[in-house]
DNA sequence: GACAACCGATTACATCTGTAATAGATTACG
DNA sequence: CGTAATCTATTACAGATGTAATCGGTTGTC
C-alpha cells in the first residue's frame, strides 16, 4: 500500500473530480471544478502538479496534453482524512463523535433506517462470541 | 456570536486542554499537552500566543504570568471542523458518512445501543407529523 | 513559414503551520 | 542591590497552501 500523501482543502475538490472520473486532461478537470469553486484555470493546473508530485495522482501523455488518473483510492484518503478529524475533534472517540451526528445531522429517514441496520447487524455480531 | 477562527492541528491540542479546564496559566497548559506531545514548552506559548490574537483565546494578568482562557465554545469549533470535513471529504453528505464510521469505527456494545436510541427518537419523530 | 493559441513547467508571493530561539521586562533570591 | 530565574513578546525559518502569472516549447492557422 503506498501511504496516501496529505492532501489539502483545494486538492481534495481536484481528487474529487478524478475518483469520479478518470482519466481526464487538465482541461477536463477544469471543466469540472474551476467554475464551481471560482477558480481560475492556472489554480487548477497547479494543483494538478502538486498531486503530481505528491505521488496522488499519475499521468500519461496524451499528445500535448496529459491524462490524469488517481494513484490513491479514495477510501485510503477518506480513512485517513476520518481519523485525522476524529482524533483532532473528539479526541479519537468515534462514539461522541456518531452521537453527535446522529442527533442534529439531516438525514432522511431511509438513511436513518439504514443506519439502525447497520447497527443491528453490529449488535448481532457482538452478541454470539 | 463570535465567527471562530480557523484552528490548526497543533492548536487544537491546546484549546482542548483550555476547554477541559479553564483559566490555565502557560505553565498548566505545557503540563497538560507538551510532554503528550512532545512539544518544547517553548511551542505550547507561541500557540497560546497565535490562539491569542486569532481570538480563540482570552486572559487576565495575574502578577507576571496570564491566565488563558477560551473566547470561543468547544461546541462551535467542533461544528465548524465537521462541516468543514463532511463538505471536503463526504461531498457534505452526512448519510455516507454515518454508514461508514457506524459501520467500520470501533464502538463499546453500550455505545451501539446508544445510538440506536437516539436513531429511534428520531424515527419517531418522523412518524407523526 | 510566421504568428497565435495552447500546454505543461517554473516561478511568485503572501499566509498559515510546526517548531522553536532570542530579547526584554520583571521578580525572586542571595 | 545584583544576578539569576521566569514570563511574555518578538523574531526565525522552512515547508504547506491558496491563488496565480510567466516562460518555453509545440501546434494549428493563414
Amino acid at each position: 500500500m503506498p501511504k496516501t500523501p496529505a492532501i489539502s482543502d483545494a486538492e481534495w475538490d481536484v481528487m474529487q473530480a478524478l475518483w469520479d472520473e478518470s482519466p481526464l486532461t487538465a482541461n477536463d478537470v477544469v471543466e469540472r471544478v474551476a467554475e464551481k469553486k471560482g477558480w481560475n484555470p492556472r489554480t487548477v493546473k497547479t494543483l494538478l502538479n502538486r498531486l503530481v508530485k505528491k505521488g496522488a495522482l499519475g499521468f500519461e501523455a496524451e499528445g500535448k496534453r496529459y491524462r490524469y488518473r488517481p494513484r490513491v483510492t479514495r477510501e485510503e484518503c477518506v480513512r485517513r482524512e476520518s481519523r485525522s478529524f476524529l482524533s483532532r475533534v473528539f479526541g479519537g472517540a468515534a462514539g461522541p463523535m456518531l452521537a453527535q451526528f446522529v442527533r442534529e445531522a439531516p438525514l432522511t429517514p431511509d438513511e436513518i433506517r439504514q443506519l439502525r441496520e447497520i447497527l443491528d447487524r453490529r449488535q448481532q455480531k457482538g452478541k454470539q462470541p
